[in-house]
DNA sequence: AATAATAGTGAACGAACGTACACTCGGAGG
DNA sequence: CCTCCGAGTGTACGTTCGTTCACTATTATT
């Protein structure tokens, strides 16, 4: 059982994460022991204990730091811009760029889905929240006559899922480049506003 | 190293795998040891590797018989149906259902992306050749005037991969029901479409 | 019926695993 | 200056793993 979050020190804490961090991709998740992550780290065997309950926790806590991290980028960019038609298209921009600016971190997401129950439910607070974001915009560009009156939470599932497919296309299988993926999202992001806006 | 397949026990090797399948179920790929798969098929420890190489080959095996199923499902269906906007949104039932029926291999599909290097390239291969079919489908649309003239291959994309999420989603995640899953593949194709029509 | 060939078997092995626990030691409190 | 708390340490243990290989059973060949 690991000690009170208060008595942890917080470098040793960060240590350990990022030690986990360059396993995880060199080694993948589960080809990782917590012996490996505790040698890189250069801590001692026992200590890890007083950090994590076991290697699943550390999974956990990168994954909530990553989600607080996009969910903030878009956070800040909803208060920089309220044009709803903007919103649409670049909101799926700062996504990417937080993507792309965190290789390392997205590998982890892209091939963790599905691993166990607890990471999943992990996983899917987060998703559910970017999905919550995408159908309150939709819905308020049906509202304001912007978009036509259709059905809001299909689409703002089918934003999530071709982001999270292209972005596991380039970051596990190496199938396209960074500007690819960005290109793409937008490309199809055009066509599914073609269908959206209120035109006639 | 497996003995020639011609020398194999159909019924056995067919046994082995659906121990396989009740195994990766109930606990997971990862936390399935061969000694479990061995234990539950009846057979002799030795004997696994005059059928598979490791685990990893006994899920490699699983995803090809699925893909073929999948594959030979829509080219059936493809035999049936020739008018192009038909094609377009009941392709999708027909593979949706697939899935539906087959519900334990969508499960291990749905989890073990990302898993390991050979298996993404075994589910590249098979999603490829999926893209492939929406890409050319929607080609045909647009050289017939049916569609607009836009990039296919991210419409493609992002067909398969909303359905993939949305498998996900059903199957893994148990957040979603079956019909659900569909009713929001339909929704999200119409909307789609609205884009995709040339009807100026 | 005797022999050869080969698929099937399972005890045994070494490596790697998670983690418990007895121990060390720096620093805060008296 | 002494005491003592608790974070840090790393050896050692029991377990489980994948894999091997000498052996047995079964089938085919002559």
């Amino acid at each position: 059982m690991p000690i009170a979050k208060t008595k942890q020190n917080k470098e040793r804490r960060q240590k350990l994460l990022e030690s986990a961090v360059i396993l995880f991709i060199e080694k993948g998740y589960f080809n990782t022991s917590i012996r490996d992550i505790i040698v890189l780290s250069e801590i001692g065997t026992g200590t890890f204990y007083n950090y994590f309950i076991d290697k699943e926790d550390v999974l956990k806590a990168l994954l909530e730091e990553f989600a607080d991290k996009i969910i903030s980028s878009i956070k800040d960019y909803y208060q920089q811009e309220t044009d709803i038609y903007v919103r649409f298209v670049e909101t799926k921009r700062v996504t990417m760029e937080v993507f792309t600016q965190n290789e390392a971190l997205s590998e982890i997401y892209s091939r963790v889905a599905g691993a166990s129950t607890p990471i999943d439910q992990c996983l899917q607070q987060f998703e559910d929240r970017l999905i919550e974001f995408y159908t309150r915009n939709i819905e308020y560009g049906i509202k304001f006559g912007v978009f036509r009156n259709i059905p809001a939470s299909p689409i703002a599932h089918s934003i999530l899922a071709i982001e999270k497919f292209l972005l596991y296309k380039w970051v596990v299988l190496k199938a396209i480049t960074k500007e690819e993926m960005i290109e793409m999202v937008v490309s199809f992001h055009e066509t599914l506003a073609n269908g959206l806006l209120n035109t006639r």
